[in-house]
DNA sequence: ACAAACTGGTTTATATTATAAACCTTTCAA
DNA sequence: TTGAAAGGTTTATAATATAAACCAGTTTGT
C-alpha cells in the first residue's frame, strides 16, 4: 500500500516560534544593533519578560548581549549573529510549508 | 517628547501559533475537509496531540468536527468555518509584521 | 470460540513555556 | 536624605504542548 501521506510540514523552531522572540529576531535582522528599552518599546513587551527571552536567544548564540554603560546608565545592547541570520531564515522557510 | 517608538508587531493569535494547531488550520482550508487519520498521517503528530488539539480548535469554532461511522470503524471527520477560515487569514497578515 | 493484536481515538500526567509580579541597584531631583 | 525613576534580573504562576496510558470495538489467527 503506498503511504502518500507523509508528513509535509517542517520543523518551526521553537526557540523562533516565540511570539516575543520572533519580534526581536525580526528587529535585530534589520537593525543589526539595538538595545534593551528600544527593544522594549518596539516589541511593547515588560522588560522581566524580555529579559527572559533575550537570555533565550543569547544562549542559543542567536544573538550577542552586551552590557555597558551610557554615560551613568547601563545599556544592554543586543546584535544577531550569524547562527542567529540563518536560524531565521530557516525559520522563514519552515514557516513556507504552512501558509504557502 | 515624540514616541515613535511604538510597538509595530500584531498580536498573533494564539490559538494558531502552535505548530500543529497551525498544520491541521493550513491542511483544512485548501481541503475543506478531512478526517482523523488523514491529519494524523500528514501533520505526523501523535492521535493524543490531535486529539487535543483538534478539540481547542473546535470549542473556538474554527473547525467543525463530526464523528461517524465508515463502515464498522469510527471515522472522525473535520472541517474548517467561516469564523476558522478569517482567523487563519488574520493570522497570516498577523505574521507579516514580523517577517515582512 | 478465544486470545492477541490492531484501529481509532480520548483522557490524564508531565515537562516546557510564556508571562507577570516582585525585586534589586544605581542615579537623579527636591 | 529620601523618594522616585531607570534599567534590568529573579522568581513564581499560569498556560501549553506533548507523550503515555488507556478504552471500546474489530479483525486475525488457531
Amino acid at each position: 500500500m503506498p503511504k502518500d501521506n507523509v508528513n509535509s510540514f517542517r520543523e518551526l523552531d521553537p526557540l523562533l516560534h516565540s511570539q516575543l522572540r520572533l519580534a526581536v529576531m525580526s528587529l535585530l535582522i534589520s537593525l543589526e544593533e539595538a538595545d534593551f528599552v528600544y527593544l522594549r518599546e518596539k516589541t511593547g513587551s515588560t522588560a522581566g519578560n524580555l529579559s527572559v527571552q533575550l537570555d533565550k536567544l543569547s544562549q542559543a548564540k542567536y544573538i550577542e548581549v552586551d552590557k555597558g554603560y551610557s554615560g551613568k546608565k547601563p545599556r544592554t545592547v543586543c546584535r544577531i549573529t550569524d547562527t542567529g541570520r540563518k536560524a531565521f531564515e530557516e525559520y522563514l522557510e519552515a514557516l513556507k510549508t504552512y501558509i504557502g
